[in-house]
DNA sequence: GCCGTTTTCGGCCCGACTGTTTTCAGTCG
């Protein structure tokens, strides 16, 4: 069938060399979908849709390239139609049909979707019988009393409707995954002291280690789920129990963060693990593969016909569909089910692959520990060596060295490498680059460090062009060895700048030098997917915690989980070199350099400059003092 | 609207909990 359908593209989306925003198109798909769940349309057109639009989101490879080699086929759930409406966005930046749609319902009827206990039905309804448009518009017929009596609406709904407002203003938005983790903690850690349970495990996007998380979802193994439902809607974390059954219950915590727990007995445990952690696309297309083969997935079992044949653990029944255990981090529908069947997945890094951190700070600018303590810490977590790479010069509010301090730790550094024999300390540094892409040390005072960590902390709201110009030149530098948290994108303050990743990514390859996953729980930058794309794009990577003191060294574990959800390998990552190993693939950048003559018409930067951007200043002096 | 070991049409993942019309639709994950 594919091959009957329309092979035209448009190129006008491609003329002035931008590729075409996936994101929005993602959007309008999403927007869509929900316009038609209000309407009551087709429900398996609405799936298409947001499925489409999910996809669309997550895609790893160049929309501009798809559309250009005439592949959009290749995207899942992306057919004739959708297909056509892409290009229609990518060429004239608008939808008829959406704007067609849009018109059809008030605006504000898709935010009523957005409060809890208000779904497509009720919203219609709401419009429908009582004209009710938008949020304010519901506020006021709550408090006229208006809702009670409308057809299936009692007291209970109009009080449920009225929490979620409440809820909906305060924000029920998602959080990102560090807090996510230790939320869960606080009920895990007790519940798993019940002498009636066995199994216990985080699921849901928590358990795929997204960077971030809606609310957290709890399993439990148990043949006493009422014991557990009543000690789990017990704890002195809970602040509102908003549903409570005989083996499923739903709580929101002192953060009001919504907490769900389920409980099965053993025999359904991976049964459950395998569903709760999703993702919802990878459950559908896993049940429908199952279907294929004529046996049936649900909560409880694997089963063919009334007979069960597995549930007690995920790897079972992996088994029992022929194919590879796929990690959580990999079930997003993105073509690991597929690999899976072929026993072709990527063996992901994992924490105990990793050797060295290369971003770390000591006391020297602002961290919080020695280099010794740095030190101990690393060697402690298993690693071979660490870079301590402090602030440069400019960066004063992050107490950046000047040429003198410089010399005192390098002195330090090397009398600690004297005394350890199983471990070094690279002498290292992170080092600004200016809103003109120049670095803030002269060329001869960037050579005498073992390892070069570039990055932005100022002229964030530069254009897309200028950044990825400034990003560029930092690569051409010689001794620039990693350009560090690439987006600059802070959680809960500050979006990712743009950047046009393409030419940032041919630098990147060209020039030898690797991009950073930083771990620092509010940035984790780059990001799962940015990350896939570059290594699809040869560029090498690297995980840095940027831990500021001895007890965020941790960060590393949150940095792997990007990585792994990118897809990475051991050998992607320069973490998981040798120091040997490390110092030779540095050395590699130095006698490239001069080949490159494509990536930029712009010279070696040499001159340093200040940096004058006194307003961002004050935001990364912010950040510091709330990371400590 | 997509898709094909059921390929140009017919089916599309599945179940718990809630509130209510006390049998089932709506919501949620």
């Amino acid at each position: 069938m594919k091959n009957l359908k329309s092979r035209k593209h448009n190129q006008a989306s491609l003329k002035n060399g931008k590729g075409p925003d996936r994101e929005r198109i993602s959007e309008i798909f999403n927007s869509i979908a929900r316009i038609l769940e209000i309407k009551q349309d087709n429900r398996f057109r609405i799936r298409a849709y947001q499925r489409a639009a999910g996809n669309l989101r997550d895609l790893s490879q160049d929309l501009g390239t798809l559309i250009k080699e005439d592949r959009l086929f290749d995207i899942p759930g992306v057919g004739r139609d959708l297909a056509g409406k892409i290009k229609e966005i990518a060429a004239t930046g608008k939808l008829k049909y959406y704007e067609e749609l849009k018109k059809s319902i008030p605006s504000g009827l898709l935010d009523l979707l957005n409060i809890p206990s208000v779904g497509p039905k009720t919203a219609w309804d709401l419009y429908q019988k009582l004209k009710i448009k938008n949020i304010q518009d519901l506020e006021q017929a709550i408090e006229n009393d208006k809702l009670s009596g409308l057809f299936g609406i009692k007291e209970k709904t109009v009080e449920n409707i009225r929490q979620g407002l409440l809820l909906f203003k305060k924000g029920k938005e998602r959080m990102p995954l560090a807090l996510a983790i230790q939320a869960a903690d606080e009920f895990m850690l007790p519940l798993s002291e019940l002498d009636c349970i066995g199994n216990i495990s985080p699921a849901g996007s928590l358990r795929r280690r997204k960077d971030t998380v809606r609310d957290i979802d709890i399993l439990i193994e148990s043949n006493k789920p009422s014991r557990v439902m009543d000690s789990f809607t017990g704890l002195p974390g809970v602040k509102k129990i908003q549903a409570k059954g005989k083996t499923k219950s739903s709580v929101l915590n002192k953060q009001d963060i919504q907490v769900d727990c389920r409980v099965v007995p053993a025999k359904s445990f991976g049964a459950a693990l395998l569903y709760f952690t999703g993702s919802k696309n990878f459950n559908i297309k896993l049940r429908r593969l199952a279907m294929r083969m004529g046996l049936k997935i649900n909560e409880y079992a694997i089963s063919s016909g009334n007979k069960y044949l597995a549930g007690r653990s995920e790897k079972d029944i992996f088994k029992i569909l022929k194919m590879s255990y796929l990690a959580p981090e990999l079930r997003e529908d993105n073509g690991e089910l597929e690999l899976a069947l072929k026993h072709e997945l990527p063996k992901l890094v994992d924490l105990r692959d990793i050797r060295s951190d290369l971003h770390l700070h000591s006391n020297f600018s602002d961290g919080e520990n020695s280099i010794e303590e740095m030190a101990r810490s690393g060697r402690a977590r298993g690693y071979t060596h660490i870079a301590i790479s402090d602030h440069s010069q400019s960066l004063k509010v992050a107490g950046g060295l000047g040429l003198a301090e410089l010399k005192k730790k390098k002195a330090v550094i090397e009398r600690l490498n004297k005394g350890l024999h199983d471990f070094r300390v690279l002498f290292g540094s992170e080092v600004e680059i200016d809103s003109e892409g120049n670095l803030d040390y002269p060329q001869g005072v960037l050579e005498g460090f073992d390892i070069v960590v570039a990055a932005i902390h100022s002229g964030f709201r530069q254009s897309k062009e200028k950044l990825t110009e400034r990003l560029i030149r930092a690569c051409l530098n010689p001794h620039v060895h990693i350009i560090a948290h690439p987006t600059g994108r802070l959680w809960g303050s500050r979006e990712a700048y743009q950047l046009d990743f393409k030419r940032l990514f041919k630098a990147c390859r060209e020039t030898n030098t690797a991009l950073e996953i930083n771990g620092d729980s509010l940035r984790l930058d780059l990001n799962d997917i940015n990350c896939r794309r570059a290594r699809a794009e040869g560029v090498r990577l690297v995980i840095g915690s940027d831990a500021h003191s001895t007890d965020r060294i941790s960060q590393m574990e949150l940095g792997v989980s990007v990585a792994r959800r990118a897809w990475l390998e051991a050998k992607d990552l320069l973490n998981c070199l040798s120091v040997e190993e490390l110092l030779r693939a540095i050395r590699k950048k130095k006698s490239n350099i001069p080949a490159v003559g494509e990536v930029s018409s712009q010279a070696i930067p040499t001159a340093t400059e200040k940096i004058k951007d006194e307003y961002q200043i004050s935001k990364i002096k912010s950040k510091n003092q709330r990371c400590k």
